[in-house]
DNA sequence: TTGTAGGCGTTATCAC
DNA sequence: GTGATAACGCCTACAA
């Protein structure tokens, strides 16, 4: 069913049933009508694929996520979809894969199919690959980056601070009396190698300094943050806090500690980052420094929004986290 | 960068060039070389839009959940967006939410997109409003439903035996000498209510058929599974078996038994659906039925890529689910 | 082996 | 108010 259908049904011409379909005025009310019955009658859609040819513009927004199953990125995603969807927009959310080659790729993907904006989850796309990518692939149409920022010229990016986030978080653990304490990262994406200053600068300041050197890695996954406590006990018995870049191997640190027979958290601290649902499943339940994805996710899209709209919104936006104070402190 | 760009620098048609792109036999090798270099040199990637109207594929395939964030929904659109994305196909991930009318609008907003293919994930999809909705806005694109199935010709069903897989929980737990259970569901999809049967049947063979009644309803959440197995604790005290629908509230159910005092699994055995992350995270951890998510993402973008490509894939497959025992049995 | 012409469904720009 | 007509970028008969 196209225009053209509803035009010869109509006796009219197809840019009239165009006009109509688009709420353009100038049309006699008595036409506008008949169209809008056989309109409705007909179960009229307009063709979305002709219309980005001719509009270039698409209706369609990338969103490019390197794992949607991890929590955190997810619910991003989630809210992210609705809210671009409500402003008519369709989502096509790619799972990009961690490698520079895999990020790539999925640009160059998303680069055939028009999209009218991108949106990248997770800092991980705060490197020079995917600078250089995006701006070969889209050097004109508005990109937002909730966790992450490039110095391109339409690019706007919304960060956390989570540098004072994980200092604050280790300084929680001092006023415990808990000083000597490990910090676990899973990658270096610049938000982990952030996390990772402000554990040192709270560690210098602290009462044992020598647990700068308490860096371990491991990947986001259950059995990793099991494995690494378990390590971290056999190379420090004396240890007294955990501080993780992720709940994931966090909640599974909290029990690699209980299957221990250690005291959580009398004995050992533990904190993990971005306060997903896994937090609350964890018992005793985790604390965690809330980086505020649900705020991001929201900035992100109305930053993206307006862009789109062709608005100018600040290249740069910080949101600051902040500790959920549970049971494992 | 069009084809035709492409074509006067290279000093021949427009066609010769889609020719080169698209690989069709039938072009002198120097030709096609020399534009193969402009090619390359230029950057050029086919607008799919344009390419989408002439053919009247979109290679995109649209994939309906309910809600992204739900752990289960979320690995099978992992599973799906790289199977699919493998084959070459873009993904347009749509949040539907649980209402008739909002998973119908969802479907009418993909109508407008000329997607290829279709693919749903959850047994709430099962219900005379959707069927309706695709029957009328996707009556001859290949549906893959992934949990669920539809008497429509172009619909393709993966199912779970989710009847026998709930029964045999229950009888596990009598097993343990637990005969007393509650069975937990959050909403009535067809899903849900095939696990009730199961319950039932077991319940009604068991050595405490008065636990038919036993049935409560609490949302997927972890406020709803906890609130749930406080009112059950104080309406049946003697309860010594609970099975849930999902994971979710299972966790939280687990949580609050341990809150009141009640030993799990020794006097309450805790039994989930879907075997998510969960699980592991929870302490103990949760047993519950595998209902073969992996397989059944695979099954279903298998027969989606089928029906895709022209073949006839049975229409209905069943997959058999399995319990995974953990440490609240 | 290559080029020409027509069309995919829509919108925008002119005419009338 | 309404109707031709020409794009948008690509593909495919058919012709040369």
């Amino acid at each position: 069913m196209t225009i053209y259908d509803i035009a010869k049904k109509a006796g009219v011409s197809a840019s009239t049933v165009s006009r109509v379909v688009n709420n353009k005025p100038g049309i006699k009310p008595e036409t506008r009508q008949k169209i809008e019955e056989l309109l409705k009658e007909y179960g009229y859609t307009p063709n979305e694929t002709a219309r980005g040819l001719v509009n270039r513009s698409s209706k369609m927004i990338g969103i490019l996520i390197t794992d949607i199953r991890y929590a955190h990125y997810m619910d991003i995603a989630f809210f992210v979809e609705q809210e671009l969807s409500r402003a008519g927009y369709t989502c096509l959310i790619v799972n990009t894969g961690t490698t520079d080659e895999s990020k790539v790729d999925a640009i160059h993907r998303l680069a055939q199919r028009q999209i009218d904006g991108l949106l990248t989850v997770g800092s991980t796309f705060q490197c020079d690959a995917v600078k250089e990518a995006l701006a070969k692939s889209f050097p004109d149409i508005p990109i937002a980056m909730a966790n992450g920022y490039l110095p391109l010229p339409n690019v706007k990016g919304v960060l956390v601070d989570e540098y004072n986030g994980v200092m604050e978080c280790v300084k929680l653990m001092q006023e415990n009396n808990h000083h000597k304490i490990a910090f676990i990262r899973p990658n270096s994406t610049p938000a982990n190698l952030n996390k990772q200053k402000g554990f040192l600068q709270a560690t210098r300041e602290g009462k044992a300094p020598e647990c700068a050197d308490w860096i371990y890695q491991a990947a986001t996954s259950l059995e990793e943050g099991y494995r690494v406590t378990q390590q971290i006990l056999r190379e420090h018995p004396d240890v007294e806090g955990l501080m993780f870049c992720e709940d994931e191997a966090a909640v599974s640190g909290v029990r690699a500690l209980t299957d221990a027979g250690v005291k959580v958290p009398q004995q050992v601290n533990v904190i993990g980052v971005d306060n997903t649902r896994y937090c609350e499943i964890c018992n005793p339940k985790l604390t965690a420094l809330d980086n505020m994805m649900l705020e991001m996710s929201m900035e992100s899209s109305r930053i993206l929004l307006e862009s789109l709209n062709g608005n100018n919104p600040p290249a740069r936006i910080m949101l600051f986290s902040r500790i959920i104070q549970r049971e494992t402190t």
